[in-house]
DNA sequence: AAGCAACTATACAGGTCAGTATAGGTGGGA
DNA sequence: TCCCACCTATACTGACCTGTATAGTTGCTT
């Protein structure tokens, strides 16, 4: 696994309150919805700073996401580290890391499909895309090599068949669908992995 | 299965054209990031016709998700009566419907699943979030009653496993995680209906 | 011929959007 | 003592936001 949390930079006291503010009302409300002067206010901070640390709303919504990935990376790498024998239960163990960090703080699924809803079409171009495009394929990575560890068959498409049903609980988080989404899907990902 | 198209509704020819420009906007740049103004412009109608037809621009919102749903379940029940018989294959053709439909149209995965990710954290007020949650347990009702059907021992379970899948492939339609989400996604829900 | 639904055209109200400008205050290190 | 990073405070710009107001046109139906 590659799970390491990046440094995390070091924000000012100022870009702390900021930071954790915005990330709030984002992930709550929205990106377009919230304007930098909502922040400001709710923070307590004044306009000049939030440019002066962060240049643009957009580099503040790209910090908002990354450190929300750091933190589940964070998350993943210490469960997976209570799970070191590659196998099955390794692998069902991110399905854990997912209950306990996503459920109860992630009432609208997962923020970076979230963003990437209120971006244009474009998928190159724009910061926020690319970022969320690179999150998604990291945990890709991470279940294929879970599954290449664990001595699976194929595990390219296994790896995406656990993707695909991570990414559902996410979604079924936010839309409500029926109640504990992710001790459902860590059922239908032991079905995928036993074999038939 | 319960899946009849709604009536449609018949809209003025001026309804119509800002129905459908406001629907290609609002999917492909979210929803709060396209102004009413730029549906008048675009779709070549009055601002006064648009407030006359529809009342307001969440209502205009809603009729867009509704139609767009609407096409699906018909695309859907189309698929299902050439898969009289009930049992796996059946089940599977959802699968090849929603390839059909959402793939190539759906770049930017499930529109109900992005018009919540704008809307606020009440689940119970916003008519938008209301019709999302509606919408996604007439899936999963969908997928009960075909397992149901086709003699499952856990309906229920099997069904909600079926709704991850799936929204796990309209997600991946919008991240780009992996091509050929859809294909994917079907051969995930093959292992799960095959007995152990 | 009258009435009416559906439409165009233009202008406006009151608010919010991201971002900039100007001026000044504070505390720690060289 | 001077400097400098970090911060506050307030005002502003020009564009855009949803929604309303006023006035007039078209074409079908009775």
């Amino acid at each position: 696994m590659n799970a390491i949390a990046s440094p995390s930079s070091a924000l000012t006291p100022a870009a702390e309150k900021i930071l954790a503010t915005a990330s709030e009302l984002f992930y709550a409300y929205g990106i377009h919805a919230v304007g930098v002067d909502r922040i400001v206010a709710e923070s307590g901070v004044t306009k000049k700073t939030l440019y002066d640390r962060f240049g643009s709303k957009e580099q503040l919504v790209l910090a908002y996401l990354r450190r929300r990935e750091d933190q589940w990376r964070l998350a993943l790498s210490i469960e997976l580290r209570s799970h070191p024998i590659p196998g099955t239960e390794r692998i069902l163990a991110v399905f854990d890391a997912a209950d306990t960090w996503y459920t109860g703080r992630s009432l609208k699924g997962c923020s970076a499909v979230n963003a990437r809803a209120e971006e244009g079409p474009e998928v190159q171009e724009h910061l926020v895309v690319r970022e969320v495009m690179e999150q998604k394929r990291w945990m890709l990575r991470s279940f294929v090599d879970l599954c290449t560890e664990a001595g699976m068959a194929r595990p390219d498409e296994t790896g995406k068949h656990l993707l695909l049903i991570l990414e559902g609980a996410l979604v079924t988080l936010g839309t409500h669908s029926f109640e504990d989404p992710m001790r459902v899907a860590k059922e239908a990902a032991h079905m995928i992995l036993t074999p038939h």
